[in-house]
DNA sequence: TGAAATTGTCATCAG
DNA sequence: CTCTGATGACAATTT
């Protein structure tokens, strides 16, 4: 729930909007359907009658939208077109009053069938397109999908560690880390996420209620490079939140902007079983696999989380401290009114669990610096920005912050780790950047907005150097930053191509089958017209001119020869040949004005077919 | 060990 | 003029 204050000129205006209210009106009505109480529709489906709203499916499906719209009788019955089947249907009808779409793998062709034809909105193709190939041969799938490989390696990981796989993005499909043969069959089974777009559902609102944009960054929660793996091996699980958040069942949703402005509690939920769930802060779409004991009837959930209400929630494991201390944490950010105008402490904040955690180190060290403008919760905000998370560089300059309680550029403490990880480059410039003893680390200087950071020159008294290094910095990140989406958009690109081609093959085949089907249809006729020829031929005895008529009258597809075998013999004849001639000589003797001749012909064939003829 | 993938950085351009 | 974002190219590193 929220409460906005609008801007008025004299008196306050509030309005209350409560993010549950269109979930619970969706139940009532499910309820309704269900005891069928005010249901004012019926959908046959192969016989079978489902009651329904003619709002909700009118709502929920551009056919029933045009069907419904021309009814006007209470009680009407709308009949589904035959390639509509109840199996595809039926978990469509319960998507339209639950948001969640349930089917197997067996149904999954059907259900997507019936969307298709019934226009069935806020079904993403990309959910079907992505759960296709995986139920389908390993190979197949393969080709059909590019690879999103901004969290391949951690899916693979993580699958060989816990079976479960992470996709944090619409576009980072592996099929690699789904691919139901592998090696381990439970854990690689068990590996379905589909998320739709979480940066574009994770607009947020800082603590202070103001708008903050959308980061893209959330993403990088799953993008620990392999880059940076040896530093995220050498630095411990516990220290590389990210990690653990995706193998272990810490569970924070949150669809409310507290949370979910943060990439470390971006709604990303894993149960403990073979359940992910992403949700955003406004929409989000998550693929939820049921296991039975034992079975292959794996059922998968498309849930749309809309209108979910808000849920903060934090599990833990048991044998995981660390998480449950980061969910302790998160959920005591979330709900104090923690505000710092310390901006070190940003780095800090989303690390404390860290087990390099060493606590020493205080804000009172700092060097004294006014930032007014730093008004929002800095954990929050630091998540948002998602820097402490991006890479494991950042991520050790995050944890560098938090130990000491100062920028990592002069806290000394993460030295070896680093120097001996990452780049020489990145070496030298920690090495100059403890040099400097900047009282700001990088992340918080990236993120300062262009007035920020001027505003930060003016304040603050940098030497020279200091102001070259922080120039450089900035610059460099900020186009690491703009690098990394540079090349999501690329593979976002791909991945919007390759659906397009999906698409249009799927058109193609839907467009062989129809000409198929009609040529088939174009034959049986042809049969029927031949048989009927051949009655008329048998028992009206036409004449030559009359079958010239009828020649006429042929196609090319179905020749007068294959209607009357014999007509070619008959046509030959030299006395008939003459007839013929003079016939065809006759001036303006079009199709429809064959005269004596076609009444000649009709009314024979009239006759013969009614019988009324004389024989 | 080499190929492919990933990522950071630089140079450059446009707004 | 400066700053920022986007992007091609290159190099270093990892897989």
């Amino acid at each position: 729930m929220s409460l906005k204050a609008m801007s008025a000129p004299r008196s306050s205006v509030f309005t209350f909007e409560s993010t549950v209210h269109s979930s619970h009106v969706l139940g009532r009505l499910d309820e309704q359907r269900r005891r069928d109480t005010l249901c004012d529709v019926t959908v046959v489906v192969e016989g079978q009658s489902f009651r329904a709203h003619r709002s909700v499916l009118a709502s929920c499906s551009e056919y029933f939208t045009h069907r419904i719209s021309s009814l006007t009788q209470q009680g009407a019955v709308i009949s589904l077109p035959q390639e509509v089947s109840v199996a595809g249907f039926e978990p469509l009808l319960k998507f339209a009053y639950t948001s969640k779409l349930l089917f197997g793998k067996d149904d999954v062709l059907e259900v997507r069938n019936s969307a298709s034809i019934l226009g069935f909105r806020d079904l993403d193709e990309a959910c079907f397109e992505f759960l296709l190939p995986k139920f389908s041969s390993s190979t197949q799938g393969s080709a059909l999908f590019p690879r999103k490989t901004c969290c391949k390696k951690n899916c693979k990981r993580q699958l060989s560690d816990d079976g479960i796989g992470i996709y944090s993005d619409e576009v980072l499909l592996d099929e690699k880390a789904v691919k139901p043969v592998a090696e381990s069959p439970f854990q690689q089974e068990e590996a379905f996420l589909f998320n739709k777009s979480v940066n574009s559902q994770l607009g947020s609102q800082s603590s202070s209620g103001t708008l903050t944009p959308v980061t893209e960054e959330t993403n990088y929660i799953f993008q620990q490079g392999p880059k940076y793996r040896k530093f995220q091996l050498a630095c411990g699980k516990e220290t590389c939140f990210p990690e653990k958040s995706v193998n272990n069942p810490l569970t924070v949703i949150s669809n409310d902007c507290d949370l979910s402005c943060s990439p470390c509690c971006s709604s990303l939920n894993i149960k403990n079983e073979s359940e992910v769930e992403f949700s955003g802060n406004s929409s989000s779409t998550l693929v939820r696999q049921s296991r039975g004991e034992a079975d292959d009837s794996r059922k998968f959930e498309i849930h749309d989380r809309t209108t979910e209400a808000d849920i903060i929630k934090a599990e833990t494991d048991e044998t995981s401290t660390v998480e449950r201390e980061v969910a302790e944490h998160l959920v005591k950010c979330q709900g104090s009114d923690w505000h710092s105008t310390q901006p070190n402490f940003h780095d800090g904040s989303c690390y404390q669990t860290g087990s390099r955690q060493s606590g020493h180190g205080a804000p009172s060290e700092w060097p004294h610096v006014n930032l007014s403008f730093t008004t929002s919760c800095p954990f929050i905000q630091d998540l948002d920005q998602g820097k402490c998370l991006r890479k494991g560089a950042d991520l050790s300059e995050c944890e560098g912050a938090s130990q000491s309680g100062v920028s990592s550029f002069n806290s000394g403490e993460d030295g070896d780790t680093e120097t001996e990880t990452e780049g020489d480059s990145e070496a030298y410039t920690r090495e100059r950047a403890r040099q400097m003893q900047l009282p700001f680390s990088v992340d918080w200087i990236v993120d300062q907005s262009r007035n920020e950071f001027q505003q930060l020159l003016k304040t603050q008294e940098f030497t020279r150097e200091q102001l070259e290094f922080v120039h450089d910095m900035r610059r460099r990140s900020k186009n690491r930053l703009a690098a990394q989406r540079c090349r999501k958009r690329k593979l976002d690109c791909i991945y919007n191509l390759q659906c397009e081609i999906n698409k249009l093959k799927t058109e193609r085949e839907k467009l062989i089958t129809e000409r198929s089907q009609l040529s088939q249809l174009k034959l049986k006729t042809c049969h029927n017209v031949t048989a009927l020829c051949q009655k008329v031929c048998s028992e009206a005895d036409l004449q030559p001119d009359q079958l010239q008529v009828l020649a006429k009258y042929t196609s090319p597809d179905c020749p007068l020869s294959t209607l009357i075998p014999h007509i070619d013999t008959l046509l030959s004849q030299p006395e008939l040949q003459h007839r013929l001639q003079a016939s065809l000589s006759a001036p303006s003797m079009g199709p429809h004005q064959y005269g004596a001749s076609e009444q000649a012909f009709s009314s024979s064939s009239k006759d013969a077919f009614t019988g009324d003829g004389p024989h």
